[in-house]
RNA sequence: CGGGGUGUAGCGCAGUCUGGUAGCGCGCCAGCUUUGGGAGCUGGAUGUCGAAGGUUCGAAUCCUUUCGCCCCGACCA
């Protein structure tokens, strides 16, 4: 039982990783300025502005991603029946115990047959509108996504990774056939993976989810799985195939082409605001956030250093014209030019917020034409010709979002075995400890059931062609029966 | 929902055991001096002590109830 610790902090400071990473998790979340708990409203939290834009970033690379797939946006409403839910009994099941309810309208009780929940997810009301907006095969395939608000009763939350209220994109689609329907799961898995690798450099597994970890009412949940720098995963997104089993409930069906009545094939996809989560412990340390340049509100501050008059006069001109400069070349700048704040300080703050690279120029630089630059992650300051400085910065910034990803990669591979046997299995698990762990799994739920039971530790998924160990066949780690390819274990969140 | 913590100024905390009317550091405001990695001095502002009830002449402190948050379980994006 781990006691808490009381880690003792001065203020404005971070709890080191290595102490105690869910303080550490916290601390970069206040010191980052990205949100706070709400307090007032219990499980909830308020996403600030800083976070608020990484969101946005986010939400703008991913609806072009969508976009070019085909998708189209649109909305549905907060408000459930509750008979909606009740009609698709694995998702009835799945979600009821985190359900929150209308019980209560215009000052009036309202009757049973009357109450609303308020959206765990979309699935069923989509349903209802797609039986109504699909008549035939030249209606499909109906390609929606949504931007939205979704709420879960959480026993336990934490800010990102699991809050009672989240934003997310749900996708939903519906097609003429299983394969349609199938190809559009690996499609949008795919748009996730690459979104992750490339904007987020966030490395990812693709998989696919065990039946007790996959969606409450899908024949087959893929995912992408994240390593974190506890070496626990993150689901960070999923694509289902739904089967016809929305399309039976809620009686989505089409006239083929050959004049045949059939049930949709549908998917759903989403991913939420829990990605920021994912992006902080992919990256950020001791000194605060760490934000890929792809997703960074402020690319770059230039903070200038000028006591006198005289000295502003001389700096502040060249200042100008070089965040004009980098602004031309599409850089996200930030002057930092506030009075009574001395330059380390605000050094420390763009450190904590995570900006990718920061500009000192005083009138030293003006006089050398050589301005100061730090990347976030290293320890030197490195001298640039502030003439060319602006015409570099794309490369310098393509460079440390490359290094990002491939440091995450770095890590990833220290963090992951393969393993063979049970005490070896439990020594990489021990005491709260976590990596990614290649095993064989005999297949059945009860031997998941059961090795989650004893360390906590599950089954991220089974990875799809490429992302894992090429098949081969073993033994399960846990009772030794035969295995035909090695799944990924590990503690999640 | 169970176990363990915790709630006092914007942030981090002391004060609670042993009741006497609220403090420290940082931050904030003003002024001067400063300014290339968290500035110094002087002066100043800020709290319904999580909430509600009770005990008491008197409650941050004792009692009861309640709410939130954090950690560990049970459940989940």
């Amino acid at each position: 039982m781990a006691v808490l610790r009381r880690v003792t902090m001065e203020s404005g400071k971070i709890t080191k990783q290595s102490e105690d990473f869910p303080s550490w998790y916290q601390d970069v979340v206040r010191e980052g300025d990205l949100a706070e708990v709400a307090k007032i409203v219990k499980g909830c939290m308020v996403i600030k502005p800083h976070g608020y834009a990484i969101w946005e970033k986010i939400q703008a690379d991913l609806d072009r991603r969508f976009k070019e797939t085909g998708h189209k946006n649109a909305y549905f409403p907060l408000l459930i029946p509750m008979s909606f839910i009740n009609k698709e009994a694995e998702h009835v099941e799945g979600f009821a115990p985190e359900i929150a309810v209308v019980t209560h309208a215009g000052g009036k009780e309202l009757p049973k047959d009357e109450q609303y929940c308020i959206r765990p997810t979309s699935e069923t009301i989509i349903g209802h509108f797609f039986s109504k907006w699909i008549d035939s095969y030249r209606d499909l395939p109906m390609l929606i996504n949504q931007w939205a608000n979704v709420m879960r009763w959480e026993m336990h939350t934490r800010m990102f990774l699991r809050t009672t209220e989240f934003l997310w994109q749900e996708g939903h689609t519906a097609h003429a056939s299983h394969q349609e329907a199938k190809e559009e799961v690996t499609r949008m898995l795919n748009v996730y993976g690459d979104f992750a690798e490339q904007v987020m450099a966030m490395p990812v597994i693709r998989g696919i989810k065990t039946d007790s970890e996959k969606f409450a009412g899908a024949l087959q949940t893929q995912c992408i799985e994240a390593m974190m720098r506890d070496g626990k995963a993150l689901q960070a997104g999923t694509s289902h195939d739904l089967g016809q089993n929305f399309g039976k409930a809620f009686d989505v069906k089409f006239q083929s082409a050959e004049g045949r009545e059939e049930f949709v094939w549908q998917t759903s996809w989403g991913v939420s605001t829990r990605l920021i989560g994912g992006l902080i412990m992919s990256h950020s340390d001791d000194s605060g956030l760490i934000l890929p340049p792809k997703l960074a509100p402020i690319q770059a501050v230039i903070v200038p250093i000028a006591r006198k008059d005289a000295e502003k006069e001389t700096v502040l001109p060249v200042v100008d014209k070089l965040a004009a400069d980098l602004k031309a070349k599409g850089i996200a700048v930030k002057v930092d030019d506030r009075e009574g704040k001395r330059p380390g300080e605000k050094y420390y703050e763009w450190e904590r917020k995570g900006v990718p690279i920061r500009i000192e120029l005083g009138p030293r630089d003006v006089a050398s034409g050589e301005a100061m630059t730090k990347l976030r992650v290293s320890d030197d300051k490195v001298k640039m010709k502030i003439d060319t400085l602006a015409d570099e910065m794309p490369g310098v910034l393509d460079g440390f979002q490359q290094f990002l990803l491939n440091r995450a990669l770095r890590f990833r591979e220290e963090n992951t075995v393969t393993v063979d046997t049970w005490d070896e299995f439990k020594d990489v698990f021990s005491e709260g400890a976590s990596k990614f762990a290649w095993c064989h799994w005999d297949g059945t739920r009860e031997t998941e059931a059961r090795i989650k039971e004893e360390t906590k530790v599950t089954i991220r998924c089974i990875p799809l062609s490429g992302q894992g160990p090429a098949p081969e066949e073993g033994k399960c780690i846990k009772t030794g029966n035969p295995s035909k390819q090695r799944v990924l274990m590990a503690k999640s969140y």
